[in-house]
DNA sequence: ACTTCCGAGCTT
DNA sequence: CCTAAAGCTCGGAAGT
């Protein structure tokens, strides 16, 4: 059972509800005060749990969220028809409800209405949508749902299809949950390690003590003329007077130069960055009643992997993880999926081989067996290389001669991922296990690649270009079925939390549990059974690559591996 | 003064 | 950097 929600253009909140195949007629409460709507959305998923749809969960879910309300399972139409679009080869077009119901019914469809930049967010922003005049959002909602309905019906897998449309929109409500929820973070704690390494808070645009004393170093090292370090080009320039040479002033260029400025650099880099990146300001800005609270972007990066939007959410740096820290009486469950990427090439690929490696905990150790016959440190460094050159398309150094080797041993790995390759160097797209598909190249790349070169230098480029964008599809099979993979993980496990769990926390592979003390031992387990049934529903019952967690019950993000 | 670009570095 | 790629954010510098 569907039941659509939609604002429509006098304000007023509309609920229709579709039983399953016409076994009823539809349903329709219209002219909904919010607060009524809010009541009622809450009785409904209370009495019926049906598959809540939204136009869009990102703008329509939080303020049910504030207002306390959490549903089980829901369809998002934008993000529904962005999959599908793309899906079809046809994702240049606007993805809005109005853009949708005209292609539903056929017709050429207007350009996506801007987004709207009011101060008091609607709940649902379907007003000045586009729609034609009378037409009643809800009933647009229904048409674009049928639609989208027949065409996963006519994708190449539609179940797949439609686990992956089911997965995208729970991961949408699982992000406003997160956002709502935050990531429990200690301001003091944070506090007390800059005064530790930067010296007492100091006004905004101001650099603290340490810094102060370090660029005096750097410019003491260089003869006492002042140097701003923050500014790459004057470094470079400080070095040259010195009679060395360098192409940029990164650190990594910088730990190769033997002169006295260069470790005061280094240090200031260093702490000019927490300062700059995680100081204060960010403090202030993103840390209130001891939570961080991102906006997630779902779908944000092409792959399936979730961007974010303001605190750089997904750029924590590691030293700062002490300051995530369970409230008292709390505990973080934190479980990442390891070495998630080899397994799900193995998964994707069918190769028995690779199923059989992924089925240690330690992946790279049973390959570099397999590979080399032993397990020292050294032959597991180059069995990684080996796996992640063919992941990645690396290489670089022995990379080459290793990823022959692993294709020796593993023909049926290794040439998925380069039919892969070969399939975006002649500009064809790609798709992950569920069907999430690769964008098309630019006109500029078929413009480059598609021509007879006229000279060497040309036809140089064009090569170059073409490999890329190999290495790009080639990347994108296995990086978005891995998106696939925890976008189910992250809806089943909504589901099956205790009720008193949140989720707080999702980088990649990676999520963050905080639960009070008496259910978090139970955490880790309800993950692994998770993730057995994400296998099973992605893969099928039969797959025979196992996907390890580790889990760590903590205090502190910092205590985690 | 404002906008746009670039270098740098952080995570996966 | 030493395996790739993408995305976010900052500060400086150049352009308007």
């Amino acid at each position: 059972m569907h039941t659509i929600v939609g604002q429509e253009g006098d304000g007023s909140y509309s609920v229709l509800t579709l039983p399953p195949e016409n076994a009823a007629p539809r349903e329709m409460v219209q002219g909904l005060a919010e607060r009524e709507f809010v009541t009622r959305v809450a009785t409904v998923e209370r009495e019926r749990r049906p598959r809540w749809v939204f136009a869009s969960v990102e703008r329509g879910y939080p303020a049910l969220v504030s207002a306390g309300v959490r549903l089980s399972r829901c369809h998002d139409l934008g993000l529904a028809e962005g999959l599908l679009l793309s899906h079809e080869g046809r994702d240049g077009q606007p993805k809005g409800l109005a853009a949708a119901l005209a292609r539903a019914s056929g017709l050429e469809p207007p350009p996506d209405a801007p987004a709207h930049t009011d101060d008091q967010p609607a709940l649902f922003e379907t007003q000045g949508s586009g729609l034609p005049q009378g037409v009643s959002v809800v009933d647009a909602m229904a048409t674009v749902l049928a639609e989208q309905e027949r065409r996963v019906r006519r994708a190449g897998h539609p179940e797949r299809m439609r686990l992956l449309i089911a997965a995208e929109s729970a991961s949408a409500l699982v992000a406003a949950e997160m956002s709502a929820d935050g990531l429990p973070w200690r301001a003091d704690v944070h506090d007390a390690l800059l005064t530790e390494l930067l010296g007492p808070r100091v006004p905004a645009g101001q650099r603290p003590k340490k810094l102060v004393e370090l660029a005096g170093r750097i410019s003491e090292a260089f003869g006492g003329k002042p140097i701003n370090p923050d500014s790459p080009p004057t470094i470079v320039r400080a070095f040259s007077r010195e009679g060395i040479s360098i192409r940029s002033a990164r650190a990594h260029v910088l730990r190769e130069i033997d002169h006295p400025a260069v470790p005061w650099l280094l240090e200031y880099r260093e702490l000019a960055r927490l300062h700059s990146a995680n100081g204060w300001n960010w403090l202030d800005e993103w840390v209130g009643d001891g939570r961080f609270r991102p906006a997630w972007v779902v779908g944000g990066v092409v792959s399936g992997r979730w961007a974010s939007q303001g605190g750089g959410a997904l750029q924590i740096p590691k030293t700062l993880r002490v300051c995530v820290r369970a409230d008292p009486g709390w505990k973080l469950v934190v479980a990442d999926a390891a070495q998630l990427e080899p397994r799900i090439l193995a998964a994707l690929s069918g190769d028995r081989k690779l199923a059989e490696v992924a089925a240690s905990t330690d992946l790279y150790a049973r390959l570099s067996e397999a590979m080399f016959s032993k397990v020292d440190h050294e032959s597991r460094d180059r069995a990684k290389i080996a796996m992640l050159s063919a992941m990645y398309g690396g290489t670089a150094g022995e990379a080459a001669s290793l990823l022959a080797l692993l294709r020796q041993r593993f023909p049926a790995a290794v040439s998925y991922v380069e039919r892969a390759a070969g399939a975006g160097e002649r500009g064809e797209r790609v798709r992950s296990w569920l069907g999430r598909t690769s964008p098309a190249p630019s006109a500029a790349w078929r413009a480059l690649t598609g021509g007879l070169a006229e000279d060497e230098a040309t036809e140089g480029r064009a090569r170059q270009a073409a490999r890329n964008w190999g290495r790009f599809t080639r990347n994108f099979v296995v990086q978005a079925s891995a998106a696939d993979f925890t976008a189910v993980l992250l809806a089943t496990l909504r589901q099956r939390l205790p009720a008193s769990a949140q989720l707080v926390f999702f980088q990649h592979d990676e999520v963050i549990v905080h639960a009070p003390d008496e259910v978090a031992p139970e955490v880790p387990t309800v993950i692994d059974s998770c993730v057995a049934d994400t296998v099973s529903l992605v893969f099928g019952a039969s797959c025979p690559v196992r996907f390890p967690m580790h889990t760590a019950v903590v205090d502190t993000y910092a205590d985690a591996k």
